[in-house]
DNA sequence: ATAGATGCTGGAGTACACTCCAACTCAAGT
DNA sequence: ACTTGAGTTGGAGTGTACTCCAGCATCTAT
């Protein structure tokens, strides 16, 4: 899979993809003959992933740090059970968050709507 | 009320309230006799909420935005209510989302249980 | 009246996560 | 042979949102 087909699938910019196997989120995939990188369908799995950390919070840090455990092989199972458990925890807070921002919204923009109504004599 | 407290009630800095102020989230509060801000207790309400749509991921940009129409008062509330309500559907999405990530979290979180059981020979 | 805490200003610096660019190589089609 | 299109590198630049600092003023307690 060329890296123009991977941005397609992932939605990260052919960029992001260099630079985040420059700071070691992504392995370096082989090279085909013009030196062009060639990655192995697995790559897709694994960048969605990473999306899917990225969009709910972890930090470029912990995300290296995850992928370089992941890179450890088996024997990081441990560490990496222990992330997701705190990352999980993380996103629940964030649920419970945004479930009382939702609800603020919904009270504001009632309110507004019958200040709109007074306003124009409803 | 002092900045220092105003801090510590808001959970923001002091350097970020002044901040807040000089990119225009936060009118400029009147000054004690020492040339200190004394901001009035509405103050806190109106920078927890800034808060909320800052965690709810709405751009510095749109909060001033939003800034601005409340400062020039109730002709702005339908501008307002259809930013909230904009906002409320970016809030949504996120849910969606980060329901998703937490299932997949606990999903992985199991199978690495089910992995660490294996290699310990439990 | 002196020390320490708190606050002030304007401006520089930082952290994070990309994003863009110049200059180049390579393969394929006409 | 030559253009077109895709890919390469290293490094510089960008946007967002703060965060820190020097140098100064003022209040409070001893």
């Amino acid at each position: 899979m060329k890296i123009s087909n991977l941005s397609a699938q992932s939605g990260l910019s052919i960029d992001t993809l260099r630079f985040y196997e420059k700071i070691g989120l992504i392995d370096p995939p082989p090279r085909d003959g013009a030196g062009h990188r060639d990655y192995p369908p697995e790559a897709l799995n694994w960048i969605r992933f990473l999306s899917q950390l990225n969009a709910t919070g972890m930090k470029q840090a912990d995300r290296i740090r995850y992928a370089r455990l992941r890179a450890a092989g088996e024997t990081t199972v441990p560490q990496r059970r222990q992330m997701l458990e705190e990352h999980r925890e993380v996103i629940r807070a964030q649920l419970e968050q945004l479930t009382d921002v939702l609800a603020l919204m919904d009270r504001k923009v009632e309110i507004y709507q019958n200040l709109e109504e007074e306003m124009t004599d409803v």
